[in-house]
DNA sequence: GTCTATACAATGATAGAC
DNA sequence: GTCTATCATTGTATAGAC
């Protein structure tokens, strides 16, 4: 937040290298499995800096989920200025979502492993919170195309459980098993169930 | 496997409690969070008798894994078996996996944090291993449909990324926020993907 | 097979100098 | 703000008696 006297720098100060650090170590190591030592250790300072920034293991952790719940904020503020179809609309979400989990790849990466993951200990924290907002987001998306009449009359909750469902496996998959991901899998899955699968008995 | 000198015993012996002890913790707190003195307090055994029978902490958690895989490898074998339309065979298998996650609660969270979760210093394992077999189910359920021109042409691994997106979801939602699950949302998402959400302009 | 007792490394956290 | 040195606690694992 605050920019203190290194506006440029090239080299992180010590906080922000922290941060980045254990985004990574935790992402990858989960949080009971990842120690202050080689958060430290990786991030090229003592342990009593961390200490000195965050208090504590913890206060690291949760440092971090603020940092990530904001994001999520912005991304899906931005989402809903959109304009369009209800489906060119679901995909820009999956496109914004896909380019921001790209572009900090270990951040959603830890954020994932702890909404589908256990809570090894962690500070408890409600983490569906990131579920309830995209599944906010795109019933709202759904809702203004029920008004024009663009989409048959279904729960809307039913379809924003299925899209959240595609994006999250696709973004899943994309993460743990790289060799079969298809950066365009999600899309098409979307626009999939929009069109249905059984041969058209129109009703 | 092979049933001792007990074969009626109201208490399960030392070993089989170790195993039900691990997965419940395993489950609820990862694997790098459970350290083995809870496990063998929890299951009433000192600790030196956990070392007897799994040789070390790697090893109590390989012998449940193993168990994890021949029970979903019955499972779909079982399901494979079945007759019918395309939709029911799909809807009989998220039944049948419902039940047995239903039956065995711990089991199926700990196998999903696994899958999902970050590998908090556990011994190596193919996880996706749980969803090769569960695509591959799909996949084939869906191609004997196509057979008989009950669904669309479409790509097979589509549909079946599809399904599996839906199955796991509803399970994962019920799982950590009991409070809005729903057990026939997976099933009404099924049925609607097969439908379509848009109106349809047949094609 | 199961226990008590213990070895020994790693952990989260802090005191106090600079 | 950042370090060295250290603490109490907890971790996995084992030796050896019964």
């Amino acid at each position: 937040m605050k920019n203190n006297n290194r506006p440029n720098a090239e080299t992180p100060d010590a906080r922000e290298r922290l941060l980045d650090t254990a985004i990574g170590m935790f992402a990858q190591k989960g949080y009971a499995g990842t120690s202050v030592r080689e958060i430290a250790e990786q991030a090229g300072v003592s342990k009593p800096v961390l200490y000195y920034y965050f208090k504590s293991k913890e206060g690291l952790f949760l440092a971090i989920l603020e940092m990530a719940e904001n994001l999520q904020k912005q991304l899906l503020a931005e989402v809903l200025k959109s304009q369009g179809t209800v489906v060119d609309r679901l995909l820009l979400l999956y496109r914004r979502v896909y380019e921001e989990v790209e572009a900090h790849q270990s951040f959603y990466k830890m954020i994932h492993g702890l909404i589908f993951g256990p809570p090894q200990g962690a500070p408890s924290y409600d983490f569906s919170r990131y579920h309830r907002h995209m599944l906010d987001v795109i019933r709202k998306i759904f809702n203004t195309g029920l008004a024009v009449g663009e989409v048959k009359k279904i729960n809307a909750d039913d379809v924003a459980y299925l899209v959240l469902s595609l994006i999250d496996f696709c973004l899943h998959v994309d993460q743990v098993q790289p060799e079969v991901s298809d950066p365009q899998r999600a899309q098409r899955l979307i626009r999939l169930a929009f069109q249905g699968i059984e041969q058209g008995t129109e009703n």
